[in-house]
Parts: C-alpha cells; sequence; structure tokens
DNA sequence: CTGAAAGCGCTTACAG
DNA sequence: CTGAAAGCGCTTACAG
C-alpha cells in the first residue's frame, strides 16, 4: 500500500559506466552503440547490446541533453484549437516523436500577453530549453510571435498557415484548392444558390477558402450575390448567425458552405431552430473534418485536413532539421493532400431531387 | 530570410557562472537565490539578481535537472479522452505547472499495447525520465497500468478514478452525487418517466452515476422502469442507439439522463430525426459540461467538472510530492466540486407546463 | 549567511 | 575501430 510513496528516482539506477564495465568496453564505446553514429564492431556491439538488455539500462535524457547541447524536447506551441484538433494532432506528433526517440513539451500561448509583450516570448520560448518548435494555427500565422521566433534561432516548423513564400519549415494544406474542390461538389449536386461563410479575419485560411470558393464558382460560370458571403470567425456561435441572416434573405440559399466545421455545426443548429429538413431543404458543408463532423445530425460533408499526418510530418521535419543543421529550401515547405468526406449533410436541392 | 535556419541553440549563452561573477558572489549564492531555499542576505540577493537581470541569464533546466536528480517534467499520459478534454486539463495542468516551474511531456498510451505487456510500460515510463505522473481516465481506472506504476515507485496522480479506498495521489468528483443533483433537478422539473442511459462498464465513473441516479429516484419514491435503463459506452453513436430505443417504448420517457455529454448530444440526434421538439417534448440531460454542451440545439443543461482546476490541483499535489517526498494520507484524496449547469435541453414535461 | 570542491551521467573533441 | 580526458551547467554535501 505504501510501496508507492518512497521516492524511487532519487539517482537513476543502472549507468553508462556499469554497463561499460560489464561489457569490458570504455563508456565511449557504449555511447556510440547507443547513438548508431560511429562504426563499431559488430563483435563489440553485441556485447555492449547484451550487456545493456541485462542491466535494462536506459540512458539519462537530463545527462545525454546537457553534454550534447540538446534537450530531446520538441516544443509545442498552441492556443485555442478547434475541437478534436488537439487530440489529433497530439496523437500524431506523440507518434512520430516515439520514433524518433524526442518528447512533446506542449505550452499553451496567451495570445493577449503576446501581442502586449512579444519579446517576453522569446524568453518564454528559451526557458523551455527545448530543440525546437511546432508552431500551430493561428498562431503560426501570428506576425509578432513568427518574427520573434526567427531572431531566436530555434528551429521551429509553422503548421497550416498562409505565408507560403516564407523559408520557414512549413507544413501546410492548399486551402484554396480544398474549398473549390467543395464547391465544385455542391455545384455538381445541382446547387445554384451558395453561400459561403467566412472565417476568422486573423487567419490566412479564410482568405484562402473564399477564394477557393470564388474560383470554383467562376469556372462554373455561376453569379455570387453579394449577400451570399456572410462572415464568421470559426466559432459554432458566429456560424449559428451568419445562418440566420442568410436563411432570412428573400430569396435563401440552398447550400450553406461553413469554411469549418464549428461554424456549419452553428448553421445545422440554427437551422433545426427554423424547421427546416436538412439535408433536404438546406445542404450545409464543412471543413476541417474535426469530430465534430460525426457528432452533428446529418453529419457533416467536409474537407478532411490530414491533422495527424501534419503533425507527423513537421515533427520529422524538425528532426531532420536538429540532425542535419539545415533543410534545404525545397524541402521546407510542405504541402499536404485532403480529400472531399460525403456525408449526409449535403444532397441535390429539394427542387430538383428526383 | 535565412537567419532562422542557423542552428542558435548550441550553448546556452549566459551560465551561472557569468552571473556569480557579475555579481561578485560564487555560483553557489546564485544558486541560492535562484531555489528561494536557503536564507540570503538581501543586500547579496539584490546583487544576484540584478546580475541575473542585466544578463538576462535563464538557468539551464538540464543541468539543474542532472545535478539534483529530477527532471522538472510531469508526464501526463491520456488514452483517447472526450471532447475538449484534453483542451481543458492542459490548459488546467500548463496553468499550474508554469507558476511552479515544471514542464508538462505528453504520452498518449496504447491500451492495446499496455494489456498485452503491461511491464513493458513500466521501462516506458521510466524511459520519459519524468519525475512525476499525471493518470486521466479511463486509464486512472486501468489495474494493470497503476500496479506497474506502484512497482515502479514514480509519483503519480489519478484523476476521476473509482478506487477512492487506495492510497494513491487522487483528485476526484463525487459522480453519484453530481448525477443525484440532476436527476432531482429532473425530478424537480416535474419529469416522473426519466430514463437513464448508462457509460462505458470500464469506467467507474458509469456505476458512480448509475448509483446516484438510482439513490435520487429511491428519495423521491419514484419508480426505475427496467427499459428505462439503457447500456452505452460514452459514445456519440451509443447515445443516438440508445435513445431510439427508449423512444419506441410504448411509454417513452419525458426526460432522458445521459450519463456524459456525448452521449446526450446523440440523443438530441435521435430525437431530431424523430421529429421531436425539444425540450418540450422531451428532455435531455448530460454530464461533464465539456465544450460539445455549448454546440448542440438546444445546448446541454449538465453537469460541469471542473476539468481545468482539477488539473491545477493534480499538478500541485504532484510537486508537494516531489517537495516534501510524502504526502500525508489525509491529503492523497481531493474531492473536487461539481456544478448544475442549466441550459435550454431541459424543461417540465409539455403536459404540466403553464 | 557564504564559498570551494566534487559530481550528476552523459558526449565532444582529440588521440591512437 | 576504440579509449582517456575534459567538460556540459548546475546542485549537493561539507565547511566555516
Amino acid at each position: 500500500m505504501e510501496e508507492n510513496s518512497k521516492r524511487g528516482n532519487k539517482r537513476q539506477g543502472v549507468t553508462i559506466k556499469e554497463v561499460a564495465e560489464r561489457a569490458g568496453v570504455s563508456q565511449m564505446t557504449v555511447s556510440r552503440v547507443l547513438n548508431k553514429k560511429a562504426v563499431v564492431k559488430a563483435s563489440t556491439r553485441e556485447k555492449v547490446e547484451a550487456a545493456i538488455a541485462e542491466l535494462n539500462y536506459r540512458p539519462n535524457m537530463l545527462a545525454r541533453g546537457l553534454a550534447g547541447g540538446k534537450s530531446f524536447l520538441i516544443g509545442f506551441l498552441y492556443h485555442n484549437p478547434s475541437y478534436g484538433y488537439l487530440n489529433e494532432f497530439l496523437n500524431g506528433a506523440l507518434d512520430e516523436c516515439r520514433e524518433l526517440g524526442h518528447h512533446l513539451v506542449v505550452e499553451a500561448i496567451d495570445v493577449a500577453a503576446l501581442e502586449s509583450e512579444p519579446s517576453r516570448y522569446a524568453e518564454l520560448v528559451r526557458r523551455i530549453g527545448v530543440d525546437g518548435l511546432i508552431v500551430n494555427p493561428p498562431l503560426s500565422d501570428n506576425h509578432e510571435l513568427i518574427t520573434a521566433l526567427r531572431q531566436i534561432g530555434l528551429p521551429f516548423v509553422r503548421i497550416a498557415h498562409g505565408d507560403l513564400s516564407c523559408a520557414d519549415l512549413s507544413v501546410v494544406i492548399n486551402d484554396a484548392d480544398a474549398a473549390k474542390i467543395m464547391t465544385l461538389h455542391l455545384i455538381a449536386q445541382g446547387h445554384r444558390r451558395i453561400a459561403f461563410i467566412l472565417g476568422a479575419r486573423n487567419q490566412t485560411s479564410s482568405a484562402m477558402r473564399l477564394a477557393g470558393f470564388k474560383a470554383a464558382m467562376a469556372r462554373r460560370k455561376l453569379h455570387i450575390d453579394r449577400n451570399y458571403i456572410a462572415s464568421g470567425d470559426y466559432t459554432f456561435q458566429s456560424g449559428v448567425e451568419a445562418a440566420r441572416q442568410l436563411l432570412s434573405l428573400a430569396e435563401p440559399p440552398t447550400a450553406i458552405f461553413a469554411s469549418n466545421d464549428e461554424m456549419a455545426a452553428g448553421v445545422i443548429a440554427a437551422a433545426h431552430q427554423r424547421g427546416l429538413r436538412l439535408p433536404d431543404e438546406l445542404s450545409v458543408a464543412g471543413f476541417d473534418d474535426t469530430a465534430l463532423a460525426e457528432v452533428v445530425c446529418p453529419r457533416l460533408t467536409t474537407i478532411r485536413q490530414p491533422v495527424a499526418d501534419m503533425a507527423r510530418k513537421s515533427v520529422s521535419l524538425l528532426t531532420d532539421c536538429l540532425i542535419h543543421g539545415e533543410v534545404e529550401l525545397a524541402e521546407r515547405l510542405h504541402i499536404l493532400d485532403v480529400a472531399l468526406i460525403e456525408r449526409e449533410s449535403v444532397a441535390p436541392p429539394s427542387g430538383i431531387r428526383d
């Protein structure tokens, strides 16, 4: 009962020294087989590996980091991500970290504090003592933060940001293309009166998604009524309000493309309140394929953003950078593919139903 | 443009030695003011603090940890938590960590692997090199994992688990009480035909919540129809299925108490499909007050579980344990208060509406 | 109240 | 292919 109350971790049990003695080699040689860098004779390697196994030796991360000048820690900066994003991103990132022997340190960033004192954030980041950083949206589009990070000189990856011309390590999707795909899908279903709900102004994805919507409409030679572009900020509530406005129009749309799932869920809620039958009387499309998409009724037709894959890629990009010190310009930007996920929230408009 | 590609973190800039020189004292004295432990003369303390500020010195976590035998890292074990839980928990935990100078290392636990080789998890945990662990539900009720952790001897906190008689550090809510409060609320609204949807079998909270429901019904001398207790597993889909079953009954309930928000959202979806007007024709209650509760329509009346507070408490409990080596038995279990959150999903049954 | 010494468990040069 | 030495930046005893 009491066994777990004694501090068990005062000093690490087995050290590299003991492994070296057991294997009859120097510490240096043990270190070499541990790090798989230098060449070691097969027979000595086996001796060392046997000793490691017998002693159940685990290297001490702290000592390793101190001596080698790295921490094997990756910082994960986030602020108020949307539903399920955190879950999925962490799962992907953790996966890759485990494989590469790194660990993830999570840091919630206070955007208000950042804006008032951006330089303080440089310190904050340094204090963590991580080898590199992963910056998630919307922070990845925060100019102050990014500028501060560049000045520190700590490697970092920007996720799903909009400044594709930068030389920062980046993992993104093509938001415009994705929005175009969804819009073409709505048009193919027979919709002509299609409304669009914009995302938050401070995220570049908002503008990109709108651009994709417009491009698709233009390609099919469809006119976009001004009133059909509603503003929003990626929150559920803004989706509700935009929907109310759109549905009160003299000629309401037959389909609403909300530029993220949360707003789409808001649209569905507002439509239910008005007593509309979905998807017959109104089609609703989302974007992101967060967990929320499966938890509304009808379930959302949406664009799947491969969040876990993006996470994995960002970790591996970062570790590459840490190992080789530099990443070729051509390898700094990675654009991952999205997919159209068809569920029940989109159907042909009732007029043309067979 | 290229400035951020040079490795800026080879060796730390300012060290304790330089601070000591600048302040005209020994390293030891600097260390003392840093750690606020020993007594230092006010005038020397000021000199040191000035030097720290001028040099913009930050202690190196790794060196600190290696010398002191601790890592200042807290491990956060989780597996498939529900909506928003991760967000809220992380925010609370991170808050407290920052205050106490610790950092959080997140580890996703593969339950399948754990079950097949529980002993491997001991190693996994040791390898992380954290000072202590926070174990979230449902892992906090996983007997194999908990047993393995006790054997390792690393301090850990169990969150929202069911084995209240254990001596492990624990932060919980009173699930039975909370369910009772909600049930009494439904009864007070005028409901008599109240159905209950059970949670997952492997989580003790499920049984506790059911017990609370039964206790409240018994106290008001209300009979519980057998068919009114539906099984579920805390997922949205199980809520949908349970609701379909309950609503098909010859005499359907006027209120459904789903023992978490996800299932409650499922109930709402199923009710919408049947064309029921909520809350007039059916009241739905949830449990947890996750972010989902605000994102369904009508918004959920639910029990607020103070996840962020639980997180903060678990971090502080752990650090107490790390500092003092031992926590008194009386201080090991913390039961936090819940609150009834009234939104729109619960109303008097239509029969008795005025 | 303050300091000089030793050492935490590794890795980085530097030899051979 | 392998090893002896020095050192990473702190803290823990031990003195005074």
